[in-house]
DNA sequence: ATCTTAAATTTGAACGATCAAACACACCAT
DNA sequence: ATGGTGTGTTTGATCGTTCAAATTTAAGAT
């Protein structure tokens, strides 16, 4: 009596049939108007939810995606995961899909956590932050045609990852740091350094790209090679990475992280007192807004979207209906701030 | 043939029935040492695993729990969420558990939410990120028996949180304030200040109160008052009340927050050239690893162990059993950096 | 009135596990 | 032989949904 309503219980109370109730509401076209009618109406009254075991048990299918946990804190973990994972869990909310978490040390670890999710679980898809080309995850996903989305492009060797297999959303760095690069060029700064991490990351080579063509034509080749540094990410090899520019005769600095900028601020600061340093840092971390740096901020919520956009496509779509690869490249956003540290513009209260 | 094995087919290879597959796999002792050795063979032979709908569909228990993500960066959230989580995912996989996520607006959404993942998706319990006496979610759960347990204390007003009625696993920031004051006092500061958030605050309060202790019998009850500030949290508010209470004749001072401390720093820094600040503060954030400023580490990894721990012994014990509510206060961790900012110690290299 | 076709609904059988109760079987005491 | 006591294993029903196919109902054409 006092139990949850079920499918059975609410085509009784109708003198219905359980398909029928189930077709209102999965293929409302097959039932007549007013049988639909009266069938929400008492789905309302009763407060009738489907039973996700159930239905999974038959379907094959969870509404759940799967998203791994990085252990160490780089790429996306850390500064703006919470942003990303909210994001990403309230906009597939919406289409009554929900995140399931797992942990992983390795990719092989990973690769294990998914055959384990499909199998036990009915995971309908994964979303992973960041591929790399020749990845060993998503070519195991590929084989298996288990739906994905990437948060980051693999970043092939060719440099074109239109051709990609899989679909992914991702940030242009490249853009983020060249809109750097002409704000600091509008500001009257002719040589403007680059203080990245060491060639071989794609993500730090595309940010090194977009400051070197803003500058294109403002500059000789030569100077360009002299103004561009590669250290490993940190406050200290920021600021001593930014020595090396000023020496060569930096007056401004866009950087790969902001790590590497708040190191750097400091160096600037030093030798340009008064003024605020002219640094721009990349991610917008809590870091930049405490310390008032300037950063190139990436619209993860705007990337969260498109990821479930894509996937509701894959997943909703008709099953055999074959579902185009989709690439996204989002336009980062350039926050500027004094940049003249906490104390720089004294509290106006 | 290449179909999933189940229980009635790794059964039927073995000539058992269903029921003595699935009971050694759930309760071992009910069979014979030999038949259980063959059948954990071709369990691991056909490569079995049980099926989560299947089984979930018939127990009411998912081995699921959920997590609300916040939507804004407070708390627990941005500047620790992505360790804890992390952590609490972990662990709970150890068991068998995963966690699955969901966004709410406010409070009123989140036990919406819970009503909703509780009737369609059997989750077994709810790790919450912070509580307050009188919490309408907790009371919520608790009025129908749902496991939790909250990484925070309710903060009753009494004072006494031991006769909280669930479960809770927190930090002692009391303990961790006192031991950074305790330092100070050490390093023969006597003037020690305190910055906070106003007054009304459990967590902030609690803070305040683990300096005051420190320093009692050490500085006259006028004085602690005069060294004491609460204002907003943020480095504007930082600096500005770090004035003050230098101008008040601080030599040194706590803080309830990194963001606090930073502003405080640069204060500090300003009235005391040359030597390193003598600030600390709270949470030890990525912003204070960067600046090398001192903080108090919360345990977040050990706090999401013990969560898991309180959980599954309210969640595997047997059905009826009475599982006395359990309070847990972790010893935070003082995080001591040279405080001179990035540049004050130049690279060794 | 009869036949055809489409629309709307119903029926029985899965999906893969666990529960509750029944069933064999061996062992020992009467 | 009879009966009791475990121990180990099996049987049938059940959880709540969807699939595939069968059935009824309604409407239009002949």
């Amino acid at each position: 009596m006092a139990s949850r309503p079920t499918l059975a219980s609410v085509a009784e109370q109708l003198g219905l049939s359980r398909q029928t109730v189930s077709n209102a509401i999965n293929a409302p076209e097959r039932v007549k108007p007013e049988t639909l009618r009266r069938v929400n109406e008492t789905i309302s009254a009763t407060g009738y939810r489907p039973n996700a075991a159930a239905r999974q048990l038959r379907t094959r299918r969870s509404r759940n995606l799967g998203f791994r946990l990085m252990p160490a804190e780089d790429g996306i973990n850390g500064a703006i995961l919470d942003r990303f994972l909210h994001s990403l869990t309230e906009n597939l909310q919406e289409y009554g899909y929900r995140v399931t978490l797992f942990a992983a040390r390795d990719d092989e670890a990973e690769i294990r956590s998914y055959e384990e999710l499909l199998e036990t679980s009915d995971l309908d898809g994964f979303v992973l932050a960041g591929t790399h080309h020749g990845d060993a995850r998503s070519d195991w996903l590929l084989a298996r045609s288990v739906p994905f989305v990437t948060f980051g492009r693999p970043w092939n060797a060719s440099g074109d990852d239109r051709d990609c297999a899989h679909s992914w959303v991702d940030v242009d760095g490249s853009a983020g740091t060249a809109e750097a690069t002409t704000y600091l060029l509008g500001r009257g700064h002719r040589r403007i350094g680059f203080l990245g991490w060491p060639a071989g990351s794609g993500v730090g080579d595309d940010r090194r790209s977009g400051w070197a063509s803003a500058l294109d034509g403002a500059m000789a080749p030569a100077d360009l090679d002299a103004l561009s540094v590669g250290v490993p990410d940190g406050t200290r090899q920021g600021a001593e990475g930014a020595r090396l520019l000023l020496e060569r005769g930096a007056t401004a600095v866009v950087c790969t992280s902001d790590s590497l900028a708040l190191g750097a601020s400091e160096q600037f600061r030093a030798a340009t007192p008064g003024t605020p340093p002219a640094v721009i840092g990349f991610d917008d971390t809590p870091v930049a807004a405490a310390m008032g740096l300037s950063s190139v901020a990436q619209p993860v919520e705007q990337a969260a979207k498109e990821i479930v956009d894509i996937m509701r496509h894959v997943l909703d779509g008709s099953p055999e209906e074959q579902v185009p690869v989709t690439h996204c490249l989002l336009k980062p956003r350039l926050v500027l701030r004094d940049g003249g540290g906490p104390l720089a513009r004294p509290p106006s209260s």
